[in-house]
DNA sequence: CCGCTGGCCTGCGAGC
DNA sequence: TGCTCGCAGGCCAGCG
């Protein structure tokens, strides 16, 4: 579910909790029933009384910091969501996975409905950096001011020329953040058709591209993230990104009024406009 | 190293 | 009303 922009301002909300320390730590009944977190309970404990010193992102990922070597790597999925309160009662929580309450009161759930999300605790944090998924990421997309020539360097790497650009967006390696949505938005944004491969792209739509991309993901930030399905912020509100999509499950295009097309690139979806981007 | 396929999961809306 | 089907902001393991 969530891009780069979403993961960024659940990070900003969940910057509340540094400094806190933690009373209670514990996977929730329900995490037991799926085999990733089962019997895990014990490695979660182990933060019990430790405080939180940072939560960084990582493309899609954060890392959570404590006053110990052992961190935290934390992954959204498709509906991963924390969700923070000062309440017991947690009302959007119905699938938690986990549970932190702070000395003052604080709990956040990490609540996850289709259980694509991670949390896996490594010894320290050059583990992490050593970590494929992580080490691997690209350029991070909201990165200001976004390094227009390293992107067109990465791209024009040999393994892309064929490849389809829609498909490119997508690859964590090339660019960290970007997801189903603002592929199709930067793809609109930049006026490139998304079947193009890569090495069918003139240098000027390479630079309109880094550009949109920028902008896009910069905007969705701005506007609190998208919430097409089941996006929320951690306290429970929506996202305004949605209201200013120009093709993601339009009808129409925002530009042009033409139909907006839909195809399937690599099992996803994507949204174009056939007169607007060619 | 690469690319492809299937797998992981639940919920929702469309269509019958 | 109730059922099935297809689809959903993502990633990973395993294979050739």
């Amino acid at each position: 579910m969530p891009e780069g922009p979403e993961v960024e301002c659940v990070k900003k909300a969940l910057q509340k909790l540094i400094g806190e320390k933690i009373k209670n730590i514990e996977l929730t009944e329900h995490s037991q029933k799926y085999k990733k977190y089962k019997g895990k309970n014990n490695q979660f404990k182990y933060f019990k009384g430790k405080t939180i010193k940072k939560i960084v992102r990582y493309g899609k990922y954060f890392v959570w910091e404590f006053d110990t070597d052992k961190v935290i790597l934390n992954h959204l999925g498709m509906t991963g969501m924390w969700y923070l309160s000062n309440k017991i009662e947690i009302k959007n929580a119905t699938h938690p996975k986990l549970f932190i309450k702070t000395m003052s009161g604080i709990i956040a759930v990490f609540n996850d409905i289709r259980n694509f999300g991670q949390l896996r605790i490594f010894n320290n944090l050059s583990e992490i950096k050593e970590y494929p998924p992580i080490k691997n990421l690209g350029i991070d997309g909201l990165a200001l001011p976004f390094p227009t020539e390293l992107f067109i360097r990465k791209l024009n790497e040999k393994k892309y020329a064929n490849k389809q650009i829609a498909n490119v967006l997508l690859e964590q390696k090339l660019v960290a953040g970007i997801g189903n949505i603002y592929k199709s938005e930067s793809l609109h944004l930049s006026k490139i058709d998304p079947r193009k491969t890569v090495k069918e792209l003139s240098l000027e739509e390479k630079k309109r591209l880094a550009k949109a991309i920028s902008q896009t993901l910069q905007k969705a930030v701005k506007s609190g993230g998208s919430s097409i399905n089941t996006y929320r912020m951690p306290s429970g509100e929506e996202g305004r990104g949605q209201l200013w999509h120009q093709v993601y499950r339009k009808q129409y295009c925002a530009n042009c009024n033409s139909k907006i097309k839909k195809i399937v690139q690599n099992k996803r979806t994507t949204y174009f406009c056939p007169k607007c981007q060619n």
